[in-house]
DNA sequence: TAAGGTCTTGATAACGCTGTCATTTACAGT
DNA sequence: ACTGTAAATGACAGCGTTATCAAGACCTTA
């Protein structure tokens, strides 16, 4: 049943020229006259000739392979954004994509033994390392010892031999914060992310020098610890919203909180934005999805992903050579959960 | 950098056999002494041996690589989940999983052509589909054309070639139906969900049978069309919840637009579940993360993208004969968003 | 016209493994 | 001990590419 592949012997025979020439066309390489390229191409289309990627591989030592490896994401979304701007510029560039779910649980050990037999069972080219494991000290060891070039998103410190990308994190995250403060607000509670992610506190930072800005004293009693998950920002909203003197706004570190902090709020019977204003950052499908839908800002998490691996297949091709590190602006996306406050409580 | 690998030769040296008894001990083949095996096994595990997969793809034909095909998802996390479930078992098959995202709009030919192209460029040795391209007919004559073993998740009609699995749709609409009526509704309505899924069908199969056990007689005007995705859910929810006889409650087909038909009620002050009862399908981490959350049915989807996996990998090994069909139960999660009607309308 | 390049092209050896088939070894039955 | 059969092992030829290196073709330039 399976078609007997074309392979290069025959493409060859087809355009009488050596399989040499054909291998170099299929391969773009220089020094091929014109009329024979296209000779030959016409006769690999004719045959319906697809290199086998396992004898390239052999013989070339490369597998035209990516292998993108990532937690067990709180937030599916991310992740499968990312894993579609991966693909797109995987498939743009002729390379396969493989997947590698590392266990969120599992420590640091594991990880980088994960990493560890990931790069030598599949041999890929070139690993992309989804955050927080771009910052994991074992699997970048283990990669490097691997001599597997990586690229990193979200990293904590951009190392010159990494490509990276990431958010301007601090920057949208003091966008909102103004976004609040503009709105009225001065009691602005903010519940922060996984620690183990750079961008936690890149955006705690951001609000900080937003309150600063304005001569607001920080206040440590609103800020909460969070996970990036529903969970803790529902619980982090719980406990914001009963303190004695109760903030007008939470700002959350992703959107996947500021969502626990509006069931908080419906627990508690405080409308949103009425008596509680609420601001995300992703702009993440749930952002749209919440009631009322969230302000946030926006992380263009496809762009980003797509744009790193074609820096790492750039690099991996030797068109590039110094590791590119990328900043991408978050805008902000305001929707109705953020409004002034009300009267009582924007009084000074 | 790159450590220079043990190859088969340094493994058969040292164990003092021939390399083709090492191809045995990798392969898990029948007639190896034990001791002999066991020496095998030491020294591969000492010069940290891993066979190199494109000298064994090349030599074999086989790759040891599944492939995962998908369209872009409307709903974030099944695909997510799917994915978990069949890396899972691909892991402990010693396989490589490699994803094939279809775009959502692209036509039946790009479809099918897509589906070739990825065979041809990786040579997996078996595909998986998930919905709705398991009933993609252009997908599954191109996969068949070039042989490549194929199972599928939740096609409309099983197929004895392929191996399949599929929740049990029928009766967990009917049991999250029946939930409702013996609540006490009477005025149920449905929102259907995409039409090239055959779930949808199933799902409104299961409504209507726990609608006729009751004796109610169906109304197509309380049966809204539906995509599956928020959105649609939410035109749903508005139509239906401003008809001039409201239902008093609304089960969408999956968690995705039963959000959208909070969201709906959210718009037009109606209470949930006070004013109006929501259900969905899937138990998708959504329906947490809406206020109320969602009474659903589970949908195993991990340990059923699992279980197929392991059914074409067997396949594929040989061991496993006939194409296997299995069906998983969706038992209903209970939780805020249904409530019995309020009296004014449960009076009859 | 000859010398010295630069482009093109091809012959052939790897690449590291599995498949085939022959050979050796082990063991039961006589 | 001897034969017959099954189990265990090995020798070696591919698998379909790319890499290496040499050779041929084609320009320039003096």
């Amino acid at each position: 049943m399976k078609s007997s592949k074309a392979k290069i012997t025959d493409v060859a025979a087809r355009a009488g020229v050596s399989i040499k020439t054909v291998s170099r066309v299929m391969n773009r390489e220089a020094n091929v006259r014109p009329a024979t390229r296209e000779r030959v191409r016409q006769a690999a289309t004719a045959l319906g000739y697809k290199p086998n990627p396992a004898a390239r591989g052999l013989a070339g030592r490369r597998t035209f392979g990516i292998g993108l490896l990532y937690e067990n994401p709180h937030e599916y979304s991310y992740t499968q954004r990312t894993l579609e701007g991966v693909f797109a510029s995987c498939e743009q560039a002729g390379y396969t994509l493989l997947l590698r779910p590392c266990k969120d649980g599992a420590g640091e050990m594991s990880r980088a033994q994960a990493a560890r037999d990931f790069v030598d069972q599949t041999r890929v080219d070139g690993v992309i390392l989804a955050a927080p494991l771009s910052d994991d000290g074992g699997v970048l060891g283990a990669l490097r010892a691997s001599g597997t070039p990586t690229a990193r998103i979200a990293p904590g410190a951009p190392d010159d031999s990494c490509c990276s990308v990431r958010a301007n994190d601090r920057d949208g995250a003091r966008a909102l914060t103004d976004h609040l403060l503009e709105l009225g607000h001065r009691r602005i509670a903010f519940v922060t992310g996984d620690p183990r992610h750079d961008a936690s506190a890149q955006r705690l930072a951001g609000y900080r020098l937003g309150l600063q800005a304005r001569g607001i004293a920080p206040d440590e009693a609103l800020v909460a610890q969070g996970m990036f998950d529903f969970e803790s920002g529902q619980r982090a909203g719980r406990a914001l919203l009963t303190l004695p003197q109760r903030p007008t706004a939470v700002f959350a570190s992703n959107d996947e909180m500021a969502a626990g902090v509006v069931a908080a709020a419906h627990e508690l019977a405080l409308a949103v934005p009425a008596a509680v204003s609420v601001a995300g950052f992703d702009d993440s499908p749930i952002a749209s999805r919440t009631w009322p839908a969230l302000s946030t800002a926006q992380q263009p998490v496809f762009e980003m992903a797509a744009a790193l691996t074609r820096d790492l297949i750039g690099q991996l091709t030797g068109e590039a050579q110094a590791a590119r590190h990328r900043v991408f602006d978050c805008p902000l996306v305001l929707r109705a959960s953020s409004a002034a406050p009300a009267p009582r409580n924007a009084e000074r």
